[in-house]
DNA sequence: CCAAAAGTGTTGTTGATACACCCATGT
DNA sequence: ACATGGGTGTATCAACAACACTTTTGG
């Protein structure tokens, strides 16, 4: 776009803002994690975590800032979802929020002490409450993006820990996507895509037989990736 | 996010543009609408179409309304992509632009005069020039885009004219996928899902057999779209 | 009659689906 | 011994790829 000096004496924007959706997976179930913020007027309300995108960094790296102030955490998986522009999404003020997902381990995971946040909390996935501005849209439009990005890349792997059983990964596909699935047909599948490697492991402390632990490999992604993949189950 | 007054006081934002990657199919050959801007500084460079959002617009109205000036089409289909939000994609300010798409058809399609606008011109898809800013970028995303949208949803249909045969269909999924497909099979995976129908009409003025001509059916794809269906070719 | 594109038919292969069944382990 | 989930095998069916073939039309 042109630029104009004139064009812009009055900026049109009182803000960006970032807004994260924070999957994670947890005993069968998909869940996202709200917060509560500490201050300015939507006190006590839930919302997604958020914050002001800065002068001098991208929308990325604004994002990972914010996860990493609340979790610790550093290189998220995350994904930008688009932004959100309706002029009416904040009272008086013209404020753009651009959202994004990420996925988690919920191993890893480690709430901070933060500054701007209240409280944070797990809710399932159907179990949203009403939240501040027009986070709801974004939740939901999140959603629908990541069942699309699970069809098309191993994405899903990003919520389950490094060593996982074959069922558990059935059951996060299931979740995600809202179907039942074939015990069977889904390990031959997912085997058969050789993205998967057998460990010389079982799970410990279970009630019935053992099943063999698997993790997926980055190098053999990156081969299969090149001509690309289904994720349809 | 929360919103304190001191927070905004100076907006990190000197504003948010409007960018958009215009396709259109001519003779076989997926092509973008470029233009040269006829003010500022970057005045006789190509670009993508673009303006500045105002203030009470949302970003897909700006983007309906900047492709209005120029083509005086209304209701064109559009998606965004993302916001491009590097700080160094604009020399000297801070400006982020929220990219879009839109698939025309090259028959309804009529430059208009502009102001902003000193000439536009189609390029083809492997035939573009280096663009101001960051483009280039913009523009290699939307065609991964359109690559990964086209497969989950008839949207291509948007690039041919209202009535066509199956073998312009064809050529538009081998261009926009970059693939050759196989004629008899691609017929009858398209017409079974039954998405089309079929017209008394067949072309006028060719040199060989005239080819059935065939139209795409809003109210079956919206019986069709609830269950989801699969455009891979 | 020939070129060029429209349109049909056939066949082998692959992969999804729907089951039934056996295995290992803790209580 | 039985409940619980782990893991294997198989028969059927639908979809796809490859390719040969026939039809229509203008020149």
């Amino acid at each position: 776009m042109t630029l104009k000096t004139t064009d812009i004496d009055k900026p049109a924007i009182d803000g960006i803002t970032i807004d994260c959706v924070i999957f994670s997976f947890n005993k069968e179930s998909l869940e996202v994690l709200l917060v509560q913020h500490a201050q300015g007027e939507s006190v006590g309300q839930w919302g997604l975590l958020g914050g002001w995108l800065k002068k001098e960094e991208s929308a990325d790296d604004a994002a990972q800032r914010i996860l990493h102030e609340l979790t610790g955490l550093e290189n998220i998986y995350l994904e930008q979802l688009k932004a959100f522009t309706d002029p009416k999404r904040v009272i008086e003020r013209r404020v753009v929020t651009i959202g994004y997902y990420t996925l988690v381990n919920r191993e890893d995971y480690n709430i901070e002490a933060s500054l701007s946040v209240r409280e944070a909390k797990w809710y399932k996935i159907n179990e949203i409450p009403n939240l501040i501005f027009d986070h709801n849209e974004i939740l939901d439009f999140s959603l629908l993006q990541l069942r699309n990005r699970v069809r098309q890349a191993p994405i899903g792997f990003n919520l389950l820990p490094e060593k996982f059983t074959l069922l558990q990964l059935m059951h996060l596909y299931e979740e995600i996507l809202g179907i039942e699935l074939d015990k069977s047909n889904f390990r031959r599948k997912i085997l058969h895509m050789k993205l998967l490697v057998a460990l010389d492991e079982k799970q410990q402390d279970v009630s019935h037989r053992a099943a063999k632990l698997y993790k997926f490999d980055d190098e053999i992604y990156k081969k299969l990736t090149e001509k690309g993949f289904n994720f349809e189950f």
